[in-house]
DNA sequence: CCTCCATCGGCACGCATCGTGCCGATCGAC
DNA sequence: GTCGATCGGCACGATGCGTGCCGATGGAGG
């Protein structure tokens, strides 16, 4: 504040950054029950209409807020099977879900989103769109394989997929832990998987205690 | 219930049912977002401590309403196979999930819940434990007698069926329709139904576009 | 270097909801 | 009929919303 005679004040797109670090920010240090458009303007210390002129509503102003940090955790690295590939994704999203200032904020538009269809619809379109594409992609690579069988439906397949982890960081005290996307995999497995996807499954089987000890910490290489 | 002639002003406990009751048509008229205690107190003539005497806040004025609708939509009739069943249950739920009151008031539980986690595991214990435990005593009666495989995880199965419903629900803008609920079952029945059931489901095939005429044609209740 | 004007911070307003406190009326049990 | 618990009504301070107005600021054009 005193410390830097640098800060000019006032800029025009500069700003706009500048706005959404300070909701991140908040968001990490306060929550979801934190973040109104005062607040962002308090802490920001900066005039409302500065918010309002960028922003329509606190729920844009998240939204845009969200998509800051939102790519970062969302790419499949196409590194194993179909089941390791998804297996490491889901997790990584869990964790991106349940950390600020993404869980917060992410939490914060769908709140936002149950009172306002028009929102939900962007809030579809910009994001979860986007999750079920990206599954739906490695998922079909993996029917090009012959990993998946022929006729399964991938489109539902993805979306059952996703929806599943979302229903649960949404609506449960479960966390989304290995045991839940084993589970929900098995069952993915089960219905769509060829003999060759089947014979890993089992090997997942026997060996998911093993695994479980591995995945714990850090297993993302730089990005 | 009581031959009350004319409204005595208030009572006890009946004053509490009624709250309730001016709630739901609230939730009816004007959606989550015009769901307040203060709004409900007016609506009801009635002084804001009679109702935050009976409730903390708004959250648990909404779920206590929602125990009122809630019980109606919810049981499996056990009538058909496993397939027959689900379909129509979710097709039900689904229903009541897009038309007041139901869908704002649950809208609204679900919105709170997300900055509030000791709301969350409330919600989670009262209401989608109970949907998930219905759907695991039906699926688990279909594999005693053979209708799904005996390997299967079923409960790890029940939340993914209910879990894609709600997440289309809350999160996106298509709607919960039959081709959805087929999508779901079809890859739930590849994962786990057996020969028997698997019948079933080509039979279901065939007829999918009958079927979808007959559901999909009336516009959707705003939630 | 200077002028100009869009943008800025700051303040205030009216409105709404929240949660609480107090009052006198009224119901219902005794 | 008495009396205590509950009721409706009103008011309060606090907070957030969205908007209006002000004077200051600073970057672009001259």
């Amino acid at each position: 504040m005193t410390d830097t005679p640098a800060t000019p004040r006032r800029r025009g797109a500069a700003r706009t950054e500048e706005l959404l670090r300070v909701t991140l920010d908040l968001a990490t240090e306060v929550g979801y029950a934190g973040l109104s458009i005062e607040a962002v303007a308090r802490r920001a210390g900066v005039g409302k209409h500065t918010i309002y002129r960028r922003w329509p509503s606190i729920a844009a102003l998240l939204l845009d807020a969200l998509s800051l940090v939102w790519t970062s955790d969302l790419d499949y690295h196409n590194a194993g099977d179909v089941r390791a590939d998804l297996r490491e994704q889901f997790l990584r999203s869990s964790l991106a879900l349940s950390s600020p200032p993404i869980g917060p904020v992410y939490r914060g538009v769908i709140a936002e989103a149950q009172a306002d269809s028009t929102l939900r619809a962007t809030l579809h379109e910009r994001f979860l769109v986007t999750v079920e594409q990206s599954t739906l992609d490695r998922i079909t690579r993996a029917q090009r394989t012959g990993e998946l069988t022929a006729e399964a439906n991938l489109e539902f397949a993805a979306e059952v997929l996703c929806g599943t982890l979302y229903y649960r960081w949404l609506l449960s005290t479960r966390p989304i832990d290995e045991n839940a996307v084993d589970g929900l995999l098995d069952m993915f497995m089960a219905a769509y998987g060829t003999s060759t996807s089947t014979q890993a499954q089992t090997l997942h089987a026997a060996s998911r205690e093993t695994l479980q000890v591995r995945c714990g910490n850090s297993t993302r290489p730089a990005n």
